[in-house]
This record gives structure tokens, sequence and C-alpha cells, in this order.
DNA sequence: AACAGTGTGTAATAATATAACAAATAACAA
DNA sequence: TTGTTATTTGTTATATTATTACACACTGTT
């Protein structure tokens, strides 16, 4: 049996706020919009996203401070990420490509590291960006 | 002939402390240390920071919110990067693969995107911190 | 000289995130 | 049941990171 096999409830209050937005949410965004659910204070939403984070139902994008729900449903935790990010409409979406994946997760380089975890942020204009 | 061949004061001062520095310097920390050369508001620091990371001389690593000087003299601009960092030491190396960035400045999916920048951060243990 | 573009200095404030502590709850063995 | 440990919660305060707004100065044009 796994550990955290259920989410407290200001866990699963923050994360449905964040499945249910099409959007990156930044964590004052979240706390203004979960404090009618009793969440009054950023850390109770910090401790959420925290958690949310290490077991893989949020990803945290680095570039803009901004959390979004894990689209990936064989995704249980959070080691091998990569999104592509507009940067006019700033559109984020979880890129999920076995290929590009493997690859990655395969790297090695000189340096004698060996990697556990890596975060690649694409940026680029989105189809509808690009025809304006 | 290029634009911004040279940089100003202020630039320079920031670019000096942070190629002096082994590891990734924060916004606050560089502040600190340039107030004796005049620098005496965050502004002028992060004012320094954008250009420099515009120009391609200094990186940001994004999940640290930190900043480290180009290892790779033919870096004009922070199009493609890539990091290695230490989870447990928190060295910061920048990787300069010339495979990685050709497979990733070539990447292509199904998203109708078209990208123009990236960057990528691995995580693990370096040589040193593995064998603790 | 007039202008445009860029950089500067300064103060104030916004946005993001964590520390510290006491109390409540859950997990589970003795 | 009790004791023990770990986790979660609630709360206040504070630390850290970053930007807005505005007046002015410098540089290179036209």
């Amino acid at each position: 049996m796994e550990k955290q096999q259920y989410l407290t409830k200001n866990q699963q209050i923050v994360l449905d706020l964040v499945e249910k937005s099409s959007e990156p949410l930044k964590a004052y965004s979240i706390l203004f919009n979960v404090q009618k659910k009793g969440l009054k204070a950023p850390l109770q939403v910090y401790r959420a996203l925290d958690k949310l984070v290490e077991i893989g139902k949020i990803h945290k994008i680095e570039s803009r401070n901004a959390f979004v729900a894990c689209k990936n449903s064989s995704c249980q935790v959070s080691k091998a990420t990569a999104f592509s990010i507009c940067e006019s409409c700033e559109k984020v979406t979880e890129i999920n490509n076995s290929k590009l994946s493997k690859y990655l997760t395969n790297f090695e380089d000189n340096s004698g590291m060996k990697y556990n975890k890596y975060n690649l942020e694409f940026f680029g204009l989105c189809k509808k960006c690009k025809n304006k």
C-alpha cells in the first residue's frame, strides 16, 4: 500500500481549484479563491501545494511561479516534466512525448552526476498567437 | 555592428560579481555585495540582471531564483539553456552538450507551436554528494 | 536645439514564500 | 485504552523576491 493514498481536506480543496482552471494559477490567486472554503492564510495554500507537487498531482511552472494540474494520468511523481509556454498569451501545456521523456530520462554527461529528475520549459508562440 | 556592445557601469558591476562567484547568486545577495559600489536599491540590481540575461551574459536558475554567469563563450543569447543542479550541495553547472542542444532546438510536437527558446534543469546528486 | 531611446536614482509597494509555535488529528503499537 | 510518533492544521509575523511610478540624466541622432 502506498502512503498518502488520500488527500487531506485542504489539499483536496486546492487540487479541485487547480484542476478546474484552464490556466496556471498563482499561489495568491489560489488563496483568494479558497478563502470562502476556510483557507485563510498563505501557508495553508503553500503547504497543500507542496504536498500536491510532491505526489505529482500538480506541477509548478518555475518560470511563472504558477501551478497546473498534472494532465498525465500515469504521472505519480513530478520527476520528469516538460511544458510548452506561449510567450504571448501565456498558455501552458504539459508535453507528453515518450521519445522526449525517454531521451531526457536517459541523458548522461561526463559530469559524474546521476540525474533523477528534470524540468523542461519550451517557449514560443502558440498556433493562435502565431497567426496574429 | 551589434547593438549594446558595451555594458553600462551598473551592468558591469553586477556581471563582475556574478562571474567571480562559484555559485548561483540571489538578487538581494548581489545587492548587498554591490552596495559599496553605489548600487543602493533592488531595482538597480534587477535592471542590470534583466539586461544581462537578455544579452546572454548570465542565466537565471528558475527553480532557485538565482543567477549564474554564462560559461558558454558562444552563448550570445539565452535561448537554449540546460543546467545540472545538485539537490544536496546546490552546486549548479551549465550543461554544454551539443547533442542535447541540437535535440531540443529541433524538437517539435504536434501542438503547432514553434519553439524559439527552452530552459532545462536536471536535478540529482553530484559526484561528491553521491559518495557521502 | 529638439528628439528619441536608454539608463539612473529613489521611494514606495506588490507579489511570492517561509519561520515559529501551539494545537488538533491520524496511525499504530504496547 | 493509553502512549507515542508523525502529520496536518491554524495563526501571526516576517522574510524574500520583484515591480510600479516618477523625475532626471546621458547618448546619439536629426
